[in-house]
RNA sequence: AGCGGGAUGGGAUAGCCAGGAGAUUCCGCCGGGCUCAUAACCCGGAGACCGGACGUUCAAAUCGUCCUCCCGCUACCA
């Protein structure tokens, strides 16, 4: 389908975007270095590309963050930005354009982007239950709510459960939700929203999907998300930080005089949808810097008929929003769709994932501490793994791969070639290279192109210490210390070799390694820059002259290991003894504050006490079938019982909903009317001898809609098995239970 | 429940898409060599019947079916 790199047109190689909101950790890194690895060994074959990204700065984090700090949040995402943006030159990622998403080049582009599906028929307008604060009067987008999710019934926040199943939820479907404003339970009101159609972009999507590059997980796992309908997508948020939405400035002259003040009623753009215009904005602002001659922007985003190479670099927690929402965000704004999306797993840390809420992480901060050289962690992180699987970052892993790979083969390789050469000859020695020699490293330029066509940046890394490999063999076979008494010629022949292998892995290794590739090309003697070099440079003569080599890497000693390991140790006890602190002191608030949270809390917290400490209980009890729960602390008033209408009803008709594992229709007789209601126990009932069946359900629960089916009511039932609760006498249906 | 990924010598990994001499690399273990080199480098050896079971084939770690276990994802709430 795509024709191999490098292509005649310009390609632009982007990463995820960081969130202003917190400094980026050695997990976070891999994006990136994996993005500047690409980009660079996509310059090396000649490719045209650009290397943009930029900060997140919208969204309701940031908003909340900053109230809690007291600041606004401009100025909050801003010192966050400057931040991280410092913070990639130490790892030697170098964007050739690192904008943020509240800049003029991305605010105006992205209104285009809006307009563009206005005009064409994308966008709708639905009223939407959105949650409010009553107390505050205000709406609470995102994460200014939190609440349980409706899908698993873990804690979630806003717009994704972040504790449970990771959904990302639309507005509205948060149950039990709390005001993280106030702490007040929030109500739902009615709201005007507007929605990009998604389902317009359905058969586009498919097609793209087969097209589309990359990784086989970012191929893959968006698949099943495009097989049903697609449901529309809420690009609108009640809040005022963030970016406009468009259609208000230009029409509604009911809204707002243009003041200003309007405070929550404003609209602003859902920041999933500002933030992968970013890509195309920090682009832009590329092109203009260094002149749309020098790279154009628009080819690459604009020109469909012969677009450029767009390739995503992203984690794959969000592989949605770059194989479903932003393709079809482009496509409804007539751009280029991405040709790649690599799409690499988590970074654990010593087996476990990271944890920034427990302090168990890695900082960029601690690593550019402890003084090691960026490109240890660049090679560690880009070879440790596969880039689709996780990978493992520990101090020792690290020590391991940097003594045994990078000293002891690729630098040591280095370092008694180049010295040897120096020392006998001041530099390069007269010779041609070896027929053997030659070939090796053109195998070696053409398994670094295959690696940039299969988008495997492990092999970028793999190619330059393969080669290493091979000089500390082929020296070693040759032992040119012997032969420079008896067969000087001989002698000359090997380093020459050896210097040759030492320059092509310069090249080689710069993608990955582009500090010490700078190292060795100086070393080297060599004019110019490493960083404009072509992958053919590795087979060019290199200077007659240089001097004394140093040794390119250094030991990671114990004693560095030993003390960044228990630096690390330090930190996490300190941070497991606040969290407890923490945990005692929430505890404390849940007793007295709601009730809604504090029962969610307590379930949270004795589950996790019970697979520690309560194993024996377990064993005592029958172990195989289940726990009983512990009886809920908080006493709810009388009143609120009787909010509940319990009624008896009868099973008319039980039949399983299409498409559904789970779910079952059933037609209940409630004695003054017939009811319809969802329940998922088809798995558990039978559901013939269900009709005739008295059982209890709540009458006056809200209605919804589950599979497309609507239920009125709920039926109630025991235990993990939903043991039906019915009558033993002969109440009729209708019958109120109290 | 479905989908995606994984299960390979003591540990960590490659190979599987394009099936063919009992399998890669790193660590660890045993033995040897070399001494230009950062106790680095090179060579040899022990050690896995490639999660389990069927099947296709002259031939399977590699293809197919089923199963077990792990991880991830998904619009099913009794």
């Amino acid at each position: 389908m795509h024709e191999e790199f490098p292509t005649d047109e310009p390609a632009v190689v982007t990463c995820g975007l960081p969130y202003a909101n917190g400094d980026l950790h050695v997990g976070h890194l891999r994006t990136y270095v994996s993005g500047d690895a690409l980009s660079r060994a996509l310059a090396r074959v000649g490719q045209d590309v650009a290397f943009v990204c930029g900060s997140d700065m919208h969204g309701t984090p940031i908003a909340v963050n900053a109230a809690e700090e007291g600041v606004d949040p401009e100025s909050f995402a801003l010192e966050h930005h400057e931040r991280i943006r410092e913070t990639f030159p130490q790892f030697n990622v170098e964007f050739d354009n690192y904008g943020h998403t509240h800049d003029g080049t991305n605010t105006e582009l992205t209104r285009e982007f809006v307009r563009s599906w206005i005009d064409g028929g994308h966008v709708l307008e639905k009223e939407i239950r959105v949650a409010w604060d009553a107390a505050a009067d205000q709406p609470l987008p995102d994460r200014f709510v939190e609440g349980t999710c409706p899908y698993c019934g873990e804690d979630a926040r806003g717009d994704e459960c972040d504790e449970g199943c990771q959904r990302h939820l639309e507005p509205g479907e948060i149950e039990a939700p709390v005001s993280t404003i106030t702490g007040n339970p929030a109500e739902y009101r009615t709201r005007p929203h507007k929605f990009l159609r998604l389902s317009d972009f359905q058969a586009y999507l498919q097609g793209f999907l087969d097209r589309l590059e990359g990784t086989a997980n970012a191929q893959n796992q968006p698949r099943e998300w495009i097989e049903g309908e697609l449901q529309d997508l809420c690009i609108t948020r009640d809040m005022d930080w963030g970016i406009d939405y468009p259609g208000d400035a230009a029409g509604d002259a009911s809204d707002a005089p243009e003041a200003g003040d309007s405070t929550e009623t404003d609209l602003v753009l859902y920041v999933w949808v500002d933030a992968p215009i970013e890509y195309v904005a920090s682009t832009k602002q590329y092109s203009e810097r260094v002149g749309a001659d020098e790279y154009d922007w628009e080819a690459v985003w604009k020109n469909r008929a012969d677009g450029g190479e767009i390739i995503h670099v992203i984690g794959h927690d969000i592989i949605q929003h770059h194989t479903v929402f932003w393709p079809a965000m482009l496509r409804g704004a007539d751009y280029n769709e991405p040709r790649a999306v690599m799409a690499c797993g988590f970074v654990n840390l010593d087996g476990e994932a990271f944890s920034t809420s427990r302090n168990r992480a890695v900082w960029a901060d601690d690593y550019v501490e402890s003084g090691l050289h960026p490109d240890l962690y660049r090679y560690h992180i880009v070879t440790g793994s596969e880039f689709v699987a996780d990978v493992d970052f520990s101090w020792d892993g690290l020590q391991e791969r940097v003594n045994n790979e990078l000293v002891g083969t690729l630098g040591n390789f280095c370092y008694r070639s180049l010295l040897f050469a120096e020392r006998n000859y001041d530099g390069t020695p007269d010779a041609e290279v070896s027929e053997e020699v030659r070939e090796e490293i053109e195998a070696a330029i053409e398994a670094f192109h295959a690696a940039i066509n299969d988008y495997r940046v492990r092999g970028l890394g793999q190619v330059p210490l393969e080669l290493a490999r091979f000089g500390n063999e082929y020296i070693q076979r040759h032992e040119p210390w012997k032969l420079t008494d008896d067969d000087p010629e001989a002698a000359t022949q090997v380093i020459r070799d050896c210097v040759q292998l030492s320059k092509a892995l310069a090249v080689l290794m710069e993608p990955v390694l582009p500090g010490k590739a700078e190292t060795l090309w100086n070393q080297l003697g060599e004019p110019g820059s490493v960083h404009d070099t072509r992958l053919e440079d590795a087979l060019a003569a290199p200077p007659d002259a240089f001097d004394e080599p140093g040794e390119l890497f250094d030991q990671l000693d114990d004693g560095t290991v030993e003390r960044l390991d228990a630096q690390l140790e330090a930190r996490i006890e300190a941070a497991a003894d606040d969290a407890a602190d923490d945990a005692a002191a929430d505890r404390a608030d849940t007793e007295t504050d709601d009730a809604d949270s504090a029962d969610t809390a307590a379930d949270a917290g004795a589950d996790a006490d019970r697979t520690e400490t309560e194993t024996d209980d377990a064993d005592a009890a029958d172990a195989d079938t289940m726990d009983v729960d512990p009886i809920a602390n908080d006493r709810v008033p009388f009143e609120e019982f009787t909010d509940l209408d319990l009624r008896v009803a009868e099973v008319l008709s039980a039949d399983p909903i299409e498409g559904a594992d789970d779910l079952v229709r059933l037609e209940v007789d409630l004695g003054v009317e017939t009811r319809q209601i969802v329940a998922g126990i088809r798995q558990l009932h039978d559901l013939e001898s269900l009709p005739g069946t008295r059982i209890v359900v709540v009458a006056n629960l809200e209605r919804t809609e589950l599979f497309g089916v609507e239920s009125d009511g709920m039926l109630l039932a025991a235990g993990e098995q939903a043991d039906l609760l019915t009558t033993l006498g002969e109440a009729e249906p209708g019958t109120t239970v109290q």
